[in-house]
DNA sequence: TTTCGTGCAAAGCATTTGCAAGTAG
DNA sequence: CTACTTGCAAATGCTTTGCACGAAA
């Protein structure tokens, strides 16, 4: 808990609680939420935590580079809190979103060589292992 | 003009007029354009046209794999027609959304090996040519 | 006739904006 | 005191849905 507040200062954002509590959620969630699952998660402990809010403290964790933000669904943002640079994968089935290790060297290095990239994406969709399995079981 | 007809009755798809513009608009225009992008400029040829149908067609033509949805910018649909696979960079300076090519082998070759991967979708973001050449003529 | 496609209007959601009140340094 | 943050409410924008009309087989 200090170590967030700590995080925080560090990267020159003011530590209010409402932050601190979402970027903790942030870490020991990788679930790629969305803004409605982390305010939901919340409410209870902020009570008056509104989703403004969360829009807001996202949007300044993104500026910062703290998390990235995934469009991979296409019908709202998810939040990823940044660790190594890995890929995703949106199950069609359950909606999940898993982590995929990157083993290619770097992918800017083959796709490139004129514009400036700032950002690299890359995301798979398909049936996740566990849908596959319950299908078969049936 | 004849030949999208043909290629709709292939595909098992009714090549209504309106099908056939949309097709013709795609084909024609790699610019990854949004819904209201392709009402807007058929909407001269085809006055009765609604952007419901843009949308109807649009879905029928994804689900027929003549088409992939882009959900790049995070705010609207973006839509390709398929070509070879390769991949997409938006540039943030002036939002064009330019093709960039696959080099790699296939990226599920090296990413997965549990899930079944169904689509292979990769982004980058940054700014494109075009702009950086405008920002050093400043 | 029966099915399918079209398109208007309304509804649905995620996100953004305006703004007043609160808080920290 | 001053600047920043919060959060309610309203607005915005993209997409979907309900439904009636119309065209084609």
């Amino acid at each position: 808990m200090k170590e967030l507040k700590q995080l925080l200062l560090e990267k020159g954002i003011k530590p209010t609680y409402q932050r601190i509590k979402i970027l903790e959620y942030l870490i020991k969630n990788h679930t790629h939420p969305t803004v409605d699952m982390i305010f939901t998660a919340l409410y209870d402990k902020v009570p008056t935590l509104s989703k403004t809010t969360v829009y807001n403290t996202l949007d300044v964790f993104n500026k910062n580079g703290i998390i990235a933000i995934l469009t991979i669904t296409g019908s709202e943002h998810r939040y990823d809190h940044k660790m190594e640079p890995h890929h995703h994968f949106l199950c069609k089935e359950c909606g999940a979103i898993i982590d995929i290790e990157v083993k290619c060297p770097y992918l800017s290095k083959w796709a490139t060589g004129e514009h400036r990239i700032e950002e690299v994406h890359g995301y798979f969709k398909g049936v996740c292992k566990d849908c596959l399995q319950k299908e078969e079981n049936k």
